[in-house]
RNA sequence: GCCAGUGUAGCUCAGUUGGCCAGAGCAGCUGAUUUGUAAUCAGCUGGUCGGGGGUUCGAAUCCCUCCACUGGCUCCA
């Protein structure tokens, strides 16, 4: 007998040999029919899988990650049978879960797939599915598994089988096909109750842009039809936020080819938008001791010689611009931090100024490739809201303190409940890629570990994810619609001091040089402001959207009334419009909802009779009448609600 | 940059296998109406069908090329 250590932490003896499958069985029949995969010491395996040791096992259904991506990954096994059956002459690259659904790279040849081809692939998916075809692992010789894809003529099986050891290799069965694969998979297709094939992109064999270009199936599986149809919703709600759409209704920002593609021009209302979340932030970092500085759109080359930008990215850039008479080059500004060191660097500096905080809302421009551009969250003209923070080694920690303070402050301000960070720290096994000593980069890893304890965030941590020249802290959030999103980083920096050799004269009246500190909540204006309007879908919290109310006059003798309450409105500093078009109030009320204004103000015989206004709230309805001063109170506690 | 796709009025979309002056709704303008909680009515304006080249008696429709956009891939200081 052997000893199966559960979740729960309860011990149950079992028959050497048990499989993760029957002790689900001995539990509850319920739970036997969920179970996909299971984990045992930590490695996940196929519920059929013979234990023959004591063991910790853990049972993966459909509520799991894991066991999701075990049914994905069978299902990508099941498209790829499907795809056989259908296009004989289809070669495999490789198939596996992702995030949500997965994929399977192919070679179609001369053969292309196009959307009509979906449906017919999607049926036949399932017709296979309905054969209940179990999924059986064998271990094969590589020998044996190369004859195999040989006799197949699977050119990219082969490559990948012959970058494995011999011994280690497993093919999967099911049904007429089978696989390279080490697995898991669930016990058979009859789980997989509906399909459907997303999209057909390209993708290169390997994530390699010098070798073919795959055709990659994009698909999703669900145990439930019902579970497919609420997918499918889900990213109807994600079309309806898209920031591009919203954006462009809402009269934000605007793109023209003739100023050129990947350059966002900011309309009115998107720049009111823009400049209100800059001062929320000026004002917080005001409080922090950031003093604020401007500085040009372009830089000579040799700033950026010295930064060591120009050698890395200088091929990939905007290329340089040249004085007509001296043949002087200067760059597009891709990064403020070169100009941030200079102002550092200007006078001699004292370890009394530090740590010294330079802040600015600086406009940098970026070449993209073409097929990089992609609304407001990827393009080549850009905002952010950079600082630098030249400190001691000594204060970094303290420092980091601050801006991780700063940073969570912001998120939560902006409405986001779910947040995480990432720490991105050195890959221990690659120590030639990173420069800066042995000394610093533990102080600075260790300085962002601890930081990040002493306020109790919650992270991630990521090897071999720091930049060369130090380590870093991502943060990531969660939207209303539960995807993720990275927001700013916040970067420990020894490589620029040096390069510019920067210096402070320390109590000891010698020269030190400081450590540098990246940082910067939002990343871009643009990027937030995309995700912000994703998250919102474009109802933007009251203290922030661009007009607060619409007052709305049931015909045109009451403008003038109308003209008299916004007056005493912006008294009680709450900004608005009048909607004075000579248009029905039904009309007048489904445009301002549409436009996402909170409140709608209706004023008619009856308000100006009592003094009051009439009160509706946008999404909700109607409120009923209020006097100007009640409404003023009324605002102000949604004002602070939503502030908590 | 690469693969696949899309591009018709400010917006959303129709335009049969190439064939008379390219259509609709919304928006805009003008007029009527003076309105009570998600679209009042009527009339009018507006497009060299993404740009350029080609095939054809004839091109929004077929071909080439460039541009932009969409979904991916590669990249992202």
């Amino acid at each position: 007998m052997i000893n199966i250590t559960l979740p729960d932490g309860s011990i149950r003896q079992y028959e050497a040999g048990v499989t993760p499958m029957d002790i689900a069985l001995s539990i509850s029949e319920g739970l036997a029919r969920n179970v996909l995969s299971a984990s045992v010491n930590g490695e996940v395996v196929d519920a059929t899988r013979a234990i023959a040791n004591d063991a910790v096992v853990r049972l993966f259904t459909w509520n799991d990650r894991e066991g999701k991506q075990t049914f994905w990954h069978s299902s990508a096994h099941l498209l790829a049978e499907t795809l056989e059956a259908l296009y004989p002459n289809v070669k495999f690259g490789i198939g596996p879960p992702i995030e949500t659904g997965f994929y399977y790279d192919v070679d179609t040849g001369d053969m292309t797939l196009t959307p009509a081809d979906m449906p017919k692939i999607e049926e036949k998916m399932l017709e296979l599915a309905r054969n209940k075809s179990a999924y059986a692992r064998r271990s094969v010789s590589k020998a044996e598994a190369l004859a195999y894809f040989t006799e197949k003529n699977d050119p990219y099986k082969l490559e990948l089988i012959n970058e494995l050891e011999d011994g280690t290799i497993t093919f999967y069965q099911q049904g007429n096909f089978t696989d390279l694969c080490k697995g898991p998979h669930i016990s058979d297709t009859s789980p997989i109750k509906a399909a459907k094939i997303m999209n057909f992109a390209g993708a290169y064999w390997r994530g390699d842009e010098k070798r073919k270009m795959m055709t990659r199936i994009y698909a999703v599986t669900f145990p439930k039809q019902k579970e497919l149809t609420e997918y499918l919703e889900l990213l109807e709600e994600a079309k309806k936020r898209d920031h591009r759409k919203l954006g462009a209704e809402l009269e934000l920002f605007m793109f023209s080819e003739k100023v050129g593609s990947g350059l966002p021009i900011w309309l009115p209302k998107g720049t009111q938008l823009r400049e209100r979340l800059q001062n929320y932030l000026r004002g917080e970092q005001e409080k922090r001791g950031y003093q604020m500085v401007v500085t040009p759109h372009i830089g000579h080359k040799l700033l950026y010689e010295t930064s060591g930008h120009y050698a890395k990215y200088g091929a990939d850039s905007f290329q340089p611009i040249k004085t007509p008479r001296e043949g002087e080059e200067f760059l597009l500004k891709p990064m403020n931090c070169p100009h941030h060191c200079e102002i550092f660097g200007h006078k001699p500096r004292s370890y009394k100024e530090l740590p010294l905080r330079i802040g600015e809302f600086g406009t940098v421009y970026r070449y993209e490739q073409t097929g990089e551009l992609h609304g407001l969250s990827r393009v080549r003209g850009f905002t952010q809201d950079d600082a630098h923070i030249f400190c001691t080694q000594d204060q970094v920690k303290g420092e980091f303190l601050n801006v991780l303070e700063l940073t969570t402050q912001v998120i939560k301000k902006m409405g986001f409940k779910n947040f995480t960070a990432q720490i991105s720290l050195r890959d221990p096994n690659n120590p030639d890629k990173y420069i800066g000593s042995d000394e610093n980069w533990n102080a600075a890893e260790h300085a962002i570990i601890d930081a990040t304890k002493d306020v109790d965030l919650e992270t991630t941590t990521a090897y071999g994810e720091a930049a060369f020249y130090g380590p870093k802290l991502d943060f990531m959030i969660k939207d209303a619609l539960g995807r993720s999103w990275q927001l700013g980083t916040i970067q420990v920096d020894y490589n620029l001091p040096e390069r510019f050799k920067l210096e402070y004269i320390g109590s000891d009246n010698k020269a030190h040089r400081p450590v540098m500190i990246h940082r910067a909540p939002f990343g871009s204006m643009e990027r937030f402001i995309s995700i912000l309007i994703e998250h919102t879908a474009g109802k933007f919290p009251l203290w922030l959207t661009p007009d607060q109310f619409m007052i709305l006059p049931v015909s045109e003798r009451f403008n003038e009334y109308a003209e008299g309450i916004k007056v005493e409105l912006a008294r009680f500093d709450i900004r608005g419009l009048i909607d004075d078009r000579n248009e029905s109030i039904g009309k007048k009320i489904r445009d301002t909802e549409l436009k996402r204004i909170p409140f709608m103000l209706i004023v008619g015989d009856k308000e100006v009779e009592q003094n009051t206004i009439s009160v509706r709230r946008q999404g909700q309805g109607d409120l009923g009448s209020m006097t100007i001063e009640g409404f003023a109170r009324f605002f102000n506690e949604e004002l602070e609600k939503g502030e908590e």
